[in-house]
DNA sequence: CTGAAAGCGCTTACAG
DNA sequence: CTGAAAGCGCTTACAG
């Protein structure tokens, strides 16, 4: 591989400064048109690419930005990277994506090595970090938002997963279903804790006691999904509802269902959550809580260049109400 | 924000040079044990983060890499950016993901920014770029490694997709099919050429006649498929089985089966390639190929840590086998 | 409209 | 074991 061509040596064959040649390139400053046009043509010759590390050390500002995840293969977060992405390129910005197979520490390595990247800002997607570590760890970072998460003092784009959660168990006491358990997710996750409060808070209000063991934690993936509801169903046979922590849980409860025989939604009704797209195409299709994926990741790049922009209103909370889904499986 | 802390300000808490620091830092050179526990001390205390940027400068190498893909949503290259993300994270790589939503001048544009950002590799996936503007664009890069599709002088991952669609429209024929349309994926794919070539070949082979409006293209996903299979479909009823792109196309084909009102798979069989989860997961269960996404990223990026490393074996091609998977959808 | 100087925050040789 | 100087490739003020 040749040597790089740098800025001086578009200087030198067009016989300029680099002074200007950056302010061609940049299109910053004024410069005589016949200048600009022999920059231009020594740029072309030499296939003159900018560093943009030298760039960025010197404006401390990389147009770039970071997108962590619990989980890439969950398409609910690759719907979140899809939309992160398409307004990122729009606005030229680079996006780092950070898979922390929900590991609390892998996170915190990824956002130190975020930082050490200088990127010009964060996206944070369901942390699985306690609250003093994740502010600790993002007082290292300038701009940041928070996707399904809440911290004070840092904006956020948000499911309102406790209604979410209320609109799904309603719906299933409305169609008769009295014992009702839950495929809850990661204890560190906190739209987990959220829709565990909707589920909790339903229960209450119908006077029902919430039975002990009826609530379990599951790997928040199909297999996790399967294995758990095998194990629920085993242990409380009575139980004629699955409230699922994520859609990827209730697909693995449809198939623990039908392995242990048990009919979906005759005897069984099976609900997920956020509406991915197999969510419909499943047998029975999936009852659940519609959340605009897209939307998440376009929004909370939004926000963030907002706040990059140095917008005050960069903080603010985005609140996207989910939607009952009705289909097959919780009818 | 606090004016950030530099090497210079951690030097001069503790009382050494730059030099010093950087040694501990970096481990690089030797120190003594009682200046490395002062530097450490003041890097601990000023919360010193060396700057990548500054490091890359001076170095040439960021430890960085770029992953481009078509599209995320995909659980296909969602499954291979898994792969590569794992392995990069334990070697300390960030890796840039750019999704291209298959638009080959957004690839182009892509490839260019990511050489500004200086990434020390490139893993390409499923380039729809024609040849020689591909060629073009990886020569701004170094190490490079292509992932379905082949390029000569640059390393690859490779499926054996010809090899795959031989044993789908074999198993087909086998099966007692007769009239087998093909869904295809864009001109654009290299996959989808040689699975083109394999299915051409097989029933040239079996001395039948490919009918000229058998083969269609569409989108590459679930809704493209829906689309192409009603129009396919309702063009020539006559088919009894259908050669889908990938599964997200043949997911799409059963849709349209369901909204024609054909069985499927008495009246019409249906195959996919990929083997992504959802596969499984569908009523009937799709008879596809197995890819293994994981190990392709898995593969793709040790590769390209061997030619960063500057081992001269980071060009050669790995395939991997496709394996037929036989299930419901055309048993 | 154009340029010379200094600086961004590190590391690579070279000395000692 | 430790440090002073120069350089990585740009841009930001300042002059003219």
């Amino acid at each position: 591989m040749n040597k790089r061509v740098t800025i001086a040596d578009v200087a030198r064959t067009a016989g300029v400064s680099m002074m200007t040649v950056s302010r061609v390139v940049n299109d910053s400053g004024p410069v005589s048109e016949s200048t600009r046009q022999r920059v231009l043509l020594a740029v072309g010759e030499l296939g003159y690419r900018p560093s943009g590390l030298a760039r960025g050390l010197a404006t401390r500002r990389t147009a770039t930005i970071g997108l962590v995840v619990p989980d890439v293969a969950n398409p609910f977060f690759a719907g979140v990277a899809k939309g992160v992405e398409q307004i990122a390129y729009a606005e030229g910005y680079n996006v780092f994506l950070g898979n922390t197979g929900e590991d609390p520490e892998h996170e915190l390595t990824l956002l130190q090595s975020l930082e050490e990247k200088r990127v010009d800002g964060l996206i944070l997607c369901s942390s699985r970090l306690p609250e003093a570590d994740l502010r600790q760890a993002l007082q290292w970072h300038g701009a940041t938002v928070l996707v399904n998460r809440q911290l004070e003092g840092f904006g956020a784009v948000l499911v309102d997963d406790q209604r979410g959660a209320i609109a799904l168990v309603e719906h299933l006491l409305s169609g008769g279903r009295r014992r009702i358990g839950m495929l809850a997710g990661p204890e560190t996750s906190h739209s987990c804790r959220l829709r565990l409060l909707g589920y909790d808070s339903v229960l209450q209000e119908a006077g029902m006691q919430r039975r002990q063991g009826w609530m379990l934690r599951c790997a928040p993936d199909v297999a996790g999904g399967r294995q758990g509801a095998i194990n629920l169903l085993q242990a409380y046979p009575e139980l004629d509802a699955l409230l699922c922590f994520n859609d990827l849980v209730a697909v693995g409860a449809l198939q623990a269902a039908a392995e242990l025989g048990r009919s979906v939604p005759d005897d069984l009704a099976i609900t997920g959550f956020d509406d991915i797209p197999l969510a419909a195409l499943m047998t029975p299709p999936l009852t659940t809580c519609s959340v605009p994926v897209f939307d998440l990741g376009d929004q909370a790049m939004r926000l963030l260049l907002e706040q990059i922009g140095g917008c005050d209103e960069g903080c603010e909370r985005i609140v996207l109400a989910p939607e009952l889904v009705i289909r097959g499986s919780a009818p």
